[in-house]
DNA sequence: AATGAATGAGCCTTCATTCAT
DNA sequence: GATGAATGAAGGCTCATTCAT
C-alpha cells in the first residue's frame, strides 16, 4: 500500500491527458479514477505538470513493452524488413482501441512539445529511425549520403503518420464502405510498402545538391 | 469603426488559439490583443466556442488566399504540376514565422477535431485532395481504382505533413549543421517530389487486393 | 407609431416581471417579447426600475378594468353583498391563468414593497377596505370602534388571501382530488361567507381593550 | 475550527436570502458576512442552489426550536387551545426583528416555490395544520367532512397569515397610532381567537354540497 | 426619435494548490 | 505518510447601461 498510490495515480493520469489534453484534464478526475485523494498528486508529484511528465514517460515505457522493435531472422531480405518494420509502425500508430490513448499523448507532444519531448525522442524514436536506416542500408548504395537517407526514412514514417494524425480528415475525405474495404491496417502496410519501395529502387542516385528547384 | 471590432477580435483570436489552445487561451487575452472590451466575444459571438469557429474559418480563408490552389500553363508536364502542388502544400504548411499559427490551428483540428473540422475538410482539404487527384491521373493507368489513386495521393501528402507535425522530432533527430544545409524547404521539395514520382512511375500496377500480407 | 413602442414594452414587461421577479427578469427578453430594441427601455423609462414601476402600475390599472369594484340593487341584503365582495375578490386574487400574473406582480409587491407599493394601496387597496367596511357596517352594532371592524375586514381577506399566497402549500397539503371537489371557487366563496358571517353576527361586542390576554 | 466554516455559512446565508431573494443575495456577500472563503459555498454545497435550500432548511428547523408546536395541559379547553395555537403562530410569522428573516424565506417559498417547499410543508406547515385540525375535533361535530375542517383551519391561519404577508399594506391602511394601539401581537391574537370561535360554534352544519352558489 | 454597437461591472463557478491534523 | 478542509486566483459569461449615429 506503499507507492501503490503513486502507481494507480500515473496510471490514470495517462488515459485522462491523452482523452483531454493538459488543460481540460482536472486533477480531480485522475485523483477519482485513481481511487486516490485529492491532494495525491501535489503530495506525491508536487504538481500537475510533474505528473504530466511521469504519465507521458510511463506510457510509452508501457508501449515499448508491449509493441517491441521488430525482430526478424538474419537472413529475411531487407524488403520483407522494411515490410515487418513498416507493420508494426502502423500496428503501433492505429493501435487497438484501449490502447489508442499512449497514442494521442504522443500526438499532443508532437504539436506542443513539453519537457517530455525530448526523452521521448531518444528513447523510443530514434532507436526506430535506425533500425529503419539499417533496413534501408541494404537496399541502397553504400555512398548515399546522411541526409537522403533520412529524407528517404522520413518518407516512410510521414506515409504511416498521415494516417494517425490525419485520421479524422481521412474519415471525412474517405467514404466509409472504401475505408473499410480497402484502408484497414493490411491494405495499407501493403500500399506503404510497394510504395516506398518502388520509390526507394528507383530513386535517382545524384546527390540532391545539384538539383533544380523552380 | 462600425463592426471593425467583431474583425479585430477574430484576427486576435487566431494566433493565441493556436499557441495555447482551446483551453489554455482566454477570451480576456483576447480582447487584450485585439484591444476590445471583454464582453465583445459574447456580443459578437455568443460565446467562446462560436468565436473558436470563426478563428478557424477566418485562417483557413486567409491561408487560402495566400497560398492559392497552384495554377500553370495547360502544356506543363504533370512531372513539373506534381512539383509545383508539392511546394506550395509544404508553403502552407510550413508556412513564414508570422503565419505559422494557421497552420497549427489546423494541426489541432486533427488531433483533436472540434465542429469546425468538417467545414476546413470540405472547403480547404477536399479541393487540394482532388487537384492532386488530377495531376496524378495524368502520370497513372486510367484503369487504376479509386483507392490507389488515393492511397498515392496520401502518401503524398504524408511525406509533406510529417515535417509540420513531426517538426519538433525532426529538430531532435537531425543535426542543426545537417537541417540547415539539406533540409530547408526547396531540398524537401526535391526530395519529396523525387520520391513520389520514382514510386509512382514504378508502382507494380495489379490491384491491392491481391496482394500477400503476412 | 409614435409610443407604440414604449406601450408593447410596458405590455410584455408585465408578465415577465410577475413570472421571474424583477431581478431575473432581463431587459433583454422584454425588449424581445415586446418587439422593441434593446435600447429601448433605457429610452423610453431611464432604466429598468422605472420599467417595472410602469408596469405594476399599468397592471393594476388593468385589473381594476377587468373586474370593478362589485355593483349590486341598492336593496341587496348585507350578507349577500359579502358573498358578492368576497366573490370578486376571490376572482381577482385566483384570476384566470392569463390574468394571473397581475396577482403575482401584487404578491411581490407585498412581501418585497418598492415605491409601487403605496400607490397600489392607495389606488387598489383601499378602496377594497371601503366597500367591505361599508358593507359591514350595515351589519354590526353602530358604535363599534375603528378597529374592530378593520381587524374583522382584515379577517375577511385574510381567508381569501390564504388560498392565494399559500397555494402552493395548500396543493401539497390537500389531495388533489379533495381539492378539486371541495376547494374551487365556488365551495371558497361559500365557505368564507358563512364561516364570515357566522363569525360576525357572534362576536361579543365588548370592546378588545379589555380583552384578557395569556 | 473544523468543518464550522459550513455552519458559519448557512447561517450567514439565510438573513441575506430572506433580504434579497435568491438571486441578488451573492455568495460574494454571504462568503464575507460568514468569513468565509469565496470558494467555500462551492466546496460544502457545491453551488448557490444547494446553499439556498440547507439555509432554508436551516431556518426552519431553528424556528421551530425558538418556537415549537404548544404544548398544555390536557385539560385545557379547547377554546383556550386554540388562542395559544393562535398566539404561537402569530409568534413565528410576526418574529422579533432579528428572527423575521426565518419568515421571510418561507414567505419567498410560498410565492415562488423552489425544490424547498416540499420539505418545509412536510416537515413545518403539516404538523402544525394537524395539531390545529386536532383542536378543532373537540369543538366541531364528529361527523363533520375532512374538507370543511380543513377550510375551517384555513380560515384561521389565514387571518394569522394576512398580518405578516400584507403587512406592508396594513401599515399604508391603518394609522401608525391606532396601529400601536390596537394591532399589536396580544390584540391580534385576542381578535382571531374570538372572530375564529364564534365562526366555529355557530357555523352551519350541514355540508357544503348542497351551498347555493351566485 | 430610435437603434445597433460597445462597455464595465459583477456573478457563479472551477481548479490547482496549500495547510493543519 | 496521507488526508480532508480550505483558499486564492482566474475564467467564462450575463446584464443593464451608454454612446455615436
Amino acid at each position: 500500500m506503499k507507492d501503490q498510490t503513486q502507481l494507480r495515480v500515473v496510471q490514470a493520469a495517462g488515459p485522462i491527458f491523452a482523452d483531454k489534453g493538459f488543460d481540460r484534464a482536472t486533477i480531480r478526475e485522475i485523483c477519482t479514477a485513481a481511487e486516490a485523494n485529492l491532494a495525491s498528486v501535489n503530495y506525491h508529484f508536487g504538481d500537475k505538470e510533474t505528473l504530466y511528465l511521469e504519465a507521458v514517460r510511463h506510457a510509452h515505457a508501457l508501449k515499448m513493452e508491449q509493441v517491441p522493435l521488430s525482430q526478424w531472422p538474419s537472413n529475411t531480405p531487407p524488403e520483407e524488413q522494411l515490410r515487418f518494420f513498416i507493420r508494426a509502425m502502423l500496428s503501433r500508430m492505429l493501435g487497438t482501441d484501449e490502447l489508442d490513448w499512449g497514442t494521442r499523448l504522443l500526438m499532443r507532444e508532437m504539436i506542443e512539445p513539453t519537457i517530455a519531448c525530448k526523452s521521448i525522442v531518444e528513447d523510443f524514436i530514434r532507436p526506430q529511425l535506425q533500425l529503419l536506416l539499417s533496413i534501408l542500408d541494404e537496399m541502397v548504395p553504400q555512398n548515399i549520403s546522411f541526409h537522403r537517407k533520412h529524407q528517404m526514412a522520413f518518407s516512410i514514417v510521414g506515409q504511416c503518420l498521415h494516417y494517425r494524425v490525419a485520421r479524422e480528415f481521412v474519415n471525412l475525405l474517405i467514404p466509409e464502405k472504401e475505408r473499410a474495404e480497402h484502408f484497414d491496417r493490411n491494405h495499407l502496410v501493403d500500399h506503404i510498402t510497394e510504395f516506398s519501395l518502388a520509390a526507394i529502387k528507383n530513386l535517382p542516385i545524384p546527390d540532391s545538391s545539384e538539383k533544380k528547384t523552380s
